[in-house]
RNA sequence: GGGUAGGUUCCCGAGUGGCCAAAGGGAGCAGACUGUAAAUCUGCCGUCACUGACUUCGGUGGUUCGAAUCCACCCCUGCCCA
């Protein structure tokens, strides 16, 4: 079997330190960056994403970012399939890939091709199945609902998980085959990649994105989300859910004060970066890094260029 | 100095004689995750030799079979009057 062309990773929790590692690894070995990150492919979505500028950019090529409006909805298997359209672009050029960025979901599409990747989304029968789950005894109702048409996913979901509840119930309305029985297709990953995550102490991590918080303030995070507001945005849309939005919006329409809005910001974070790394540690054959170590750049370069890793 | 409200486990905050290692929330830690994923959901959370034992509810000393809860004195804090 030919060689699969190889995609170098590089993750890690937010404040991590990611964007500094990605352009010097782009400009010794030419690479063009690809994000892999939920919220930085949104528009007009900067400041609160932290989102290299072209300053930062330094004139290397990134991609996927900026590809969608903010009034829009965003998947999984679209990422999927735009980036390794993207990959092979790339390589065709004869550069090497680069992805960065923290969604953890993002990267196991594409090491593991979802199974049940082409069984799309139906926003009515949701919101059917959510006005069902917000009804009295909702989630029961639901959980029973889910109990006739398919026990095995009804046992391993809790109660309180509503959410995967309607996913389940919808593929079966779908496709009207359960959840738990769907084919389990074992696709083979058109591409090999190489993963690295960035790390830190805990209490090191926690500063730098309170510090990192405070400077989305000053740089104007509160403009940025009134603007997207004002310009008719919906404050309920996936991309508004995003931390820097989600805790904003709430001051702007005047529910708390600054100081509040700014602590859960950082508090959100802290969490999101907490649930990054035990996402991370999950992911098989991943280099840990100390972003802080003094030799971190050779760690994440030998790792890459090592040529019977993979 | 007088009056008054309080001091509870990392924080906030319930608890006014046994059912209290002590509600609830927050933080913290751990985990899940298959087309919303920066989303959503779960577990742990005084200590230990952990189906039991030990230490804890400002301090000391009492009352009681038994106290975070009652009494006495003391220390500290907020507010009011001087």
């Amino acid at each position: 079997m030919e060689k699969k062309q190889c995609c170098w990773v590089l993750t890690g929790p937010t404040a991590s330190g990611k964007t500094g590692f990605s352009i010097r690894l782009a400009k010794e070995f030419g690479c063009e960056i690809v994000c892999m990150d939920s919220m930085q492919i949104y528009r007009r979505m900067n400041i609160g994403t932290a989102k290299p500028d072209a300053e930062e950019m330094d004139g290397v090529a990134h991609h996927m970012l900026d590809i969608v409006d903010p009034t829009e909805n965003f998947s999984v298997a679209q990422y999927q399939e735009m980036a390794e359209e993207l990959f092979r672009e790339i390589h065709a050029r004869g550069r090497q890939v680069l992805l960065v960025g923290g969604t953890g979901l993002y990267l196991r599409a594409l090491r593991t091709p979802m199974a049940m990747g082409d069984i799309g989304g139906d926003e009515r029968l949701r919101d059917e199945l959510q006005a069902i789950a917000d009804g009295p005894d909702g989630r029961q109702r639901l959980r029973d609902m889910l109990l006739e048409v398919d026990p095995d996913t009804a046992a391993r979901l809790h109660l309180n998980d509503v959410r995967r509840a309607i996913r389940a119930l919808e593929v079966y309305r779908l496709t009207g085959v359960p959840f738990s029985k769907q084919p389990q297709v074992t696709v083979e990953p058109p591409f090999d990649y190489r993963v690295a995550t960035l790390t830190m102490d805990r209490p090191l991590l926690y500063q730098r994105i309170e510090r990192r918080v405070d400077q989305m303030m000053e740089k104007g995070l509160v403009d940025e989300v009134r603007g997207l507001l004002d310009s008719g945005v919906p404050a309920g849309t996936q991309a508004m859910k995003a931390i820097g939005y989600k805790e904003i919006v709430p001051y702007i329409r005047g529910e708390y004060d600054l100081d509040k809005a700014v602590y859960e910001l950082k508090l959100g974070t802290r969490h999101y970066a907490k649930r990054q790394l035990t996402w991370m540690r999950r992911e098989e054959n991943v280099l840990w890094v100390d972003a802080l170590a003094s030799d971190a750049y050779e760690q994440l370069k030998n790792w890459y260029t090592r040529g019977d890793a993979r």
